[in-house]
DNA sequence: TTTTGCACTTAACCTAGATTAAGAAGTGTT
DNA sequence: AACACTTCTTAATCTAGGTTAAGTGCAAAA
């Protein structure tokens, strides 16, 4: 069974004929570390599932900083869904970290699939509160919490990505420059 | 035609008898200013829409500092996503602010509504990827704006809400002490 | 094999914003 | 009118985290 579908039948179940016709609906590639699916100022019109493999959202500040919006590994989702949800040229990036292998689905089938399979736009709905969710903690989190904190957080939600992820890209997730993390990865080692 | 109508059909379109039925699914209530309609720990068992007033969403750090997550005025939905959908106790404050008339849904009139009216499942999704996409772009802002930058944005964005809001919540919402957003209001009119 | 270029570290110094504390000014209650 | 209570302001002092800069280690070109 796909990784996609089960993903899928944690939320709402489909029919063997609904599997397929979702399955028709997407096509699987696969892409070597660094590649940029996104670039900012371009319109997102695909979103990515990763059945294998690490990618990141993120965008750049006055032309000069990156910051990380989002890591992606197996059985997450990844998109602008700004652009996505707006059709409109987003600031996004997304670059695969590690090789990977990519269910794509683009917003014209997806939409498709909401009128040929309703309990799909149920799917997603849960998908979607279920990020709100994730989003308003990690932004409550950089609002109340130190650096430490936070890092201490990340390591515990998403143990196996840290040693996936260039440090820089971790540090920037959190929300501090590549040098104040480094000292303070020290620190926590000294303990 | 109720405001609440209005706002479902900026994306969905329903049928006079449909409308009929969502409405019977609602409660109009008015709550003075100070009311708390949840508290930290509770289920949350609702969402608001707001009619008229002021509402806000937040928590308690360490039960000392409040941290405001949101605000909501007319036309604006509120709630605690991560009880209402995980129907376990949430760690939010939702408080009147401003005298209010509020719709009040609950979960169970608003999941037997999906059933009933599929395009409602639509719409709740659509509300939810908006609200989304809000909150990246906030947690975004706070990674890589200052301050001031911050509530530069605050006010273009929600310039009616500055006049009916206690300074110290706004301060709290851009994530700056009561304190240093007084000298940073300061100098901001200095110029 | 050298060279180029990242990723990471370390350290000195700097600053946005926090903390503490005190007073002013408004608001509602009795 | 006097009270308590809260919001807002101002100012001195402090610190988490940023900036700048130099150096290390390593992997991929060439």
């Amino acid at each position: 069974m796909p990784l996609i579908i089960e993903n899928i039948e944690k939320h709402v179940t489909l029919s063997p004929e609904e599997k397929e016709l979702f399955l028709s609906k997407t096509e699987i590639k696969h892409y070597k570390a660094k590649s940029i699916l996104l670039n900012s100022g371009e319109i997102c019109k695909q979103s990515y599932f990763v059945n294998s493999g690490v990618l990141r959202s993120f965008n750049i500040n006055d032309n000069i900083v990156e910051q990380v919006l989002n890591f992606a590994s197996e059985g997450w989702w990844i998109a602008d869904m700004y652009s996505l949800i707006s059709k409109k040229p987003g600031n996004l990036f997304i670059e695969v970290i590690e090789d990977a292998e990519l269910v794509l689905l683009s917003k014209e089938n997806q939409e498709q699939l909401y009128s040929e399979i309703p309990k799909l736009e149920r799917f997603f709905r849960i998908l979607t509160e279920n990020s709100l969710v994730a989003h308003q903690e990690r932004l409550m989190d950089n609002l109340s919490l130190s650096a430490e904190e936070r890092f201490e957080k990340f390591c515990k939600r998403y143990p196996n990505l840290i040693q996936r992820i260039p440090q820089k890209q971790i540090a920037s997730y959190i929300g501090v420059t590549p040098e104040f993390f480094s000292k303070m990865k020290a620190k926590l080692l000294r303990k």
